[in-house]
DNA sequence: ATTAAAATTTAACCAGGGTTCAGTTTCGGG
DNA sequence: CCCGAAACTGAACCCTGGTTAAATTTTAAT
C-alpha cells in the first residue's frame, strides 16, 4: 500500500520529469537552430520562416518558445554566455601560478569559443542589434563580469611578482579579449592548427611577446 | 580607386571653387554623415530618414547619390579603406629595424582607426551585411592585404634575429589585428589614455608580452 | 475514454522603411 | 536674362517580414 503509493508518486515524479525534459529538449533545439543561423547569416540575415524552415514548422509556431525575434537572441545569449565565465571562475579559485592560470585561462576561452562558436559570434557582433537598453546592459554585464577576471588574473600576475609591474591592465584586458574574440571569425578547426595548439601560440605570446630574450 | 577618392577629397579642403569640387563636396558630406551614423547605430538601424534628416533634406533626395543603401555601405568602405594599408605600406618601405618598424605600424593604425573609427567600425562590424558577393569580396582583398604587410613585417624580424624564430606569423598577425580592431568597441579618446599612450602599450605588449624578464 | 493543457497550424494583419518618379527649384554658363 | 542640367522635393508605392490570434491537432493525466 505503502509501496503502492510510492511507486505512484516516483512513476509521476518520472512521467513528469519526462514531460519536462521533451519540453526542454524541443525547446533547446529552437534556440539551437536559430542560434546556428543567426551566427552564419546574421541576425538580420536571418529570417523567421529560416529558423522555421529548419525546423519544420511554422513560423507562427515559434512564437510559442519566445516572445519577439529580439527576445529570442537575447536568450540565446543569457542562454550560455555564462558558460566561458564560469570556467573562468573555476580557474581564477585555484591556486595555482598566475602563468599557469593564465595558460589555462586561454586554453578554456578558445575551447568553450570553438564548442559554442555560433553562440558567442552573436555574442560578440550581435550587440549593436540589441534595441531594448535592458538586453544590451544584460549582455554588458555578463562582459564586464568576464573581464574583471582577467584583470584580477593580471593584477595576481603582477602582485607574484611574475607580471611587469607597469603592466596596464584594463587595457591589457581589452587587447586579450579582443584577441579571443576575433578567433570567431578565423579559426578553422579544421585547418593547420587543432584548438589547443591555437591556445599554446596565444599563451607563448601573451606571456613573452615577439622579441627573443636572452635565456 | 581608393587613391583618387583620397586625392578628391584633399583638394577639396584645398580650394572648393569648380562646380565640380562642389558636387564632391556635397557628396562627401552624405558618405560622411552616412558613415557616422552607420557606426554608431549599426547599419540595419539607421534609416534613409535617420541619414536625411541630418543633412536637412528629403530621405528620397538621397538617392542622387547613390542606388542603395547596400551601395551606400559598399561605397563608404571603398572611398578610405586604404589608407591604413597605404600608411602601412609606407612604413614597410623604410629600412628601420623591425621592432622600430613594429612601433610605427602600432601607432599608425591605432591613430588612422581613431581618425576614422566610423570608417573602420563599418569594415570590421558589418561586414555580415554586405550581401553581394563582389562587395564582402573587395572588402576582404582589402583586409587580406594589409594582413600580408604585417606578416611580412613579422618575417623580417625573425630573419633579423630580432624576434623568436618559432613564430607562427600567420596565427599571430590575426591576433595582433584582431587586438588592434577592438580597439573601436571600447577606446575613449577623451578617456584615460591618448592614443599615442595606448600604441606604446600595445607596442610593448606585442614586442615583450607580459613577463617580467631579466635585464 | 475523456478532457484539459500543450503544441502547432493557418491565415491574416500591419507597420516600417527602402525605393521610385514626376514634378519643382536652384544654379551656372552663354 | 534665359535655358538646360543639376539638385532636390513630396508623396505615394509596395513588399518584406515580424507579429497576432483563433482554430485545430497532439499529448498526457484521470
Amino acid at each position: 500500500m505503502v509501496n503502492e503509493a510510492i511507486l505512484a508518486v516516483s512513476s509521476i515524479m518520472a512521467a513528469m520529469s519526462t514531460v519536462q525534459e521533451k519540453r526542454l529538449a524541443r525547446e533547446q533545439r529552437v534556440f539551437d537552430t536559430a542560434a546556428r543561423l543567426f551566427a552564419t547569416r546574421g541576425y538580420h540575415a536571418t529570417r523567421m520562416q529560416d529558423i522555421a524552415d529548419e525546423l519544420a514548422m511554422q513560423k507562427g509556431s515559434l512564437y510559442y518558445y519566445f516572445d519577439s525575434k529580439e527576445s529570442l537572441l537575447l536568450e540565446i545569449v543569457e542562454r550560455r554566455v555564462g558558460v566561458a565565465l564560469a570556467a573562468m571562475q573555476a580557474i581564477m579559485e585555484t591556486d595555482a601560478l598566475p602563468t599557469a592560470k593564465l595558460k589555462e585561462a586561454v586554453a578554456a576561452h578558445l575551447n568553450v569559443f570553438q564548442e559554442h562558436a555560433d553562440l558567442y559570434t552573436i555574442f560578440n557582433f550581435e550587440r549593436l542589434n540589441l534595441i531594448h537598453p535592458q538586453a544590451a546592459e544584460t549582455v554588458d554585464e555578463l562582459a564586464h563580469a568576464y573581464e574583471m577576471l582577467w584583470r584580477r588574473l593580471l593584477q595576481e600576475g603582477i602582485a607574484a611578482g611574475e607580471f611587469r609591474a607597469d603592466l596596464d591592465a584594463p587595457v591589457l584586458v581589452k587587447a586579450i579579449v579582443g584577441m579571443f574574440n576575433s578567433t570567431l571569425l578565423w579559426f578553422d578547426p579544421a585547418g593547420r592548427l587543432t584548438v589547443g595548439e591555437t591556445a599554446v601560440i596565444f599563451a607563448q605570446f601573451i606571456l613573452q611577446g615577439l622579441v627573443q630574450n636572452p635565456v
